[in-house]
DNA sequence: CGACGAATTCTAACGAATTAGAATTACGCG
DNA sequence: CGCGTAATTCTAATTCGTTAGAATTCGTCG
């Protein structure tokens, strides 16, 4: 009686996923050494998972045995969308403005960053100034 | 041999705190209306979490049997903020200003909004030029 | 062709989260 | 004072995510 599955990539999918997104198409051992810069990780277990997305479509392997290579299917782009949305809705009952609050105020963003996030904003409101 | 857990709230939890930060200390059939208003939950469901998160130090309970009456003992405020950073680093990799460029592109905030948070950063900047 | 290493599949264990029934306890009201 | 309702505790099932060993397959290199 859990809850349904979330079709959004879990912590580990996200793990690998970011690996491809930045590396584009990887052997298994290259996946592998990269994830083993932050933690250690069983090559049958990264596998696993990479089977496992591979059922879900979130990524998809080309050729098999030695030279296999697996890549994401799914946009970096759309999945942070996904999860940022969700995290909104969940979070902040869907008042953004309230993410963005907390951000802005919790000294994540440097004084530079500010400045381009301001340049942004005009440019925004330039072009849809209605909505 | 699964992850450690996360010392932050749960998806569940987090709906009741909600409930609680919003309504202030309620009773236990009180938490269980509301949450009601979005989804069927017995009430000895909600029960079991208050219990697990009175355990977790996540509320805390005044009085017994009838007159019980539950409260938030983690504040609103501090626990976005931990969510936040968390998935500032899980999905951005530390890089804030990338969420934050998703919800600016994204369509998430209102012109009011955006013109706010313009308000926002000009104090900010003013505040602390330097960083 | 045979062996070695990489890749893959199969299998399984475990914890966390969620859900809720059954049983029990605690009170307030009549 | 006891009856009923709310609250609580106890217990357990189920699912998902994570992890990895064992066994197997695949392909290349000598």
């Amino acid at each position: 009686m859990a809850r349904p599955p979330s079709d959004q990539p879990t912590d580990g999918e996200l793990e690998i996923l970011r690996v491809l997104w930045a590396a584009g198409p990887s052997s298994l051992s290259a996946v592998c050494e990269t994830l083993r810069a932050h933690r250690e990780v069983a090559t049958t277990t990264v596998a696993t998972m990479l089977r496992l997305m591979s059922d879900k479509r979130l990524v998809k392997r080309t050729g098999s045995g030695r030279g296999a290579e697996w890549s994401a299917v799914v946009s970096q782009e759309k999945t942070e969308r996904r999860i940022v949305d969700r995290l909104v809705d969940r979070v902040f009952d869907g008042a953004a403005d309230r993410l963005v609050a907390h951000l802005v105020e919790g000294g994540a963003l440097s004084g530079a960053q500010l400045a381009e996030l301001r340049t942004l904003i005009n440019d925004k409101t330039k072009r849809k100034p209605g909505k």
